[in-house]
DNA sequence: TCGAGATAGTTGACATATCAAGTATGTCCG
DNA sequence: CGGACATACTTGATATGTCAACTATCTCGA
């Protein structure tokens, strides 16, 4: 998968100019995207970037409420950070966890009134900051052309084994 | 900026299913390429990927040195998150930090032996794969339009003052 | 029925990012 | 010169993501 050890500073296609500018630009984006979220999330509506997922997540299951692990796989985020933040929001009263009737290993997860007040007064400013930042700005084909050229790296990555 | 709170829900243009895979493409790209990045570098090089960008920035640097201060500007990140890399990659061995001549209040920051080592090391495995994963999978074409629609997107939540 | 292995979820340790506060030093103007 | 303010950096508190155990429960086949 890489050039052997002793000549593997001489065959590097190392990047150039260009490359370098679209690398960083790429870095930059990838970590003030959801920092630029989570701000918006925070000053507006109290709750972070993951918080309002889970929020999102659960609200539009259709009983209303789930179970951890099909949030975690909804998510596509791994069980123990999941775990983790449930037992967070539980503690700032965001929903509330009991044991899953038909599966004695499973959580059944479902808003609080609390948590329903959170998730409506949030959505507004979020989906209009979203809408604001990353659809407004782009014409169709720009949008189109991004989401394949995303889904082309990610399946780069997902080769390699990485993603 | 918003719609009145009264009416908040009413006006608020929710994105439709498309955009909404795009929202989830985009979101799913800004958590998983650093991670990727990440899992790599740990995996072939034993470093993190800010670490890395610590050694590269370090050691592209006109003297082989350079303040903390700079380095922060550098990669545009704060001064306390430099400050706390810093210290960790202090006490491994990979740097280290002594009061700047010319000012009481600086450090300059200088790579070891085996700082060195570790950045020659984890280069040529780390360019190759960007190299494999960004930019091998686009066109000329696909990459410039890219960098385009990043930018827009990055301005467009500047404009908001929360990038 | 019993035990091996799969599955659901939790937990603790550690690395990291961010913010607010604190310390030390430099600068500049009266 | 001297004090107010700016600047450089550090530190501590808190939130978070990830990994590697760990516990509890379920499933299935002999």
């Amino acid at each position: 998968m890489e050039a052997p050890k002793k000549s593997a500073q001489e065959q590097t296609r190392w990047l150039n100019e260009n490359e370098q500018l679209m690398w960083l630009e790429l870095r930059e984006f990838a970590r003030g995207l959801p920092r630029a979220l989570d701000r918006q999330l925070l000053e507006d509506a109290d709750v972070s970037g993951v918080e309002y997922s889970i929020l999102a997540a659960v609200s539009e299951s259709s009983q209303g409420a789930l179970r951890s692990g099909d949030l975690a796989a909804t998510l596509g985020w791994e069980r123990s950070r999941v775990s983790h933040l449930l037992k967070r929001m539980e503690s700032r009263g965001f929903l509330h966890r009991c044991a899953a009737s038909s599966d004695g290993r499973g959580q059944e997860i479902a808003l609080t009134q609390a948590g329903w007040e959170k998730i409506r007064g949030a959505a507004p400013g979020h989906v209009t900051m979203v809408r604001e930042v990353i659809f407004d700005p782009l014409t169709p084909a720009a949008q189109n052309q991004l989401l394949e050229t995303l889904i082309l790296i990610r399946h780069a990555a997902e080769e390699r084994g990485l993603w």
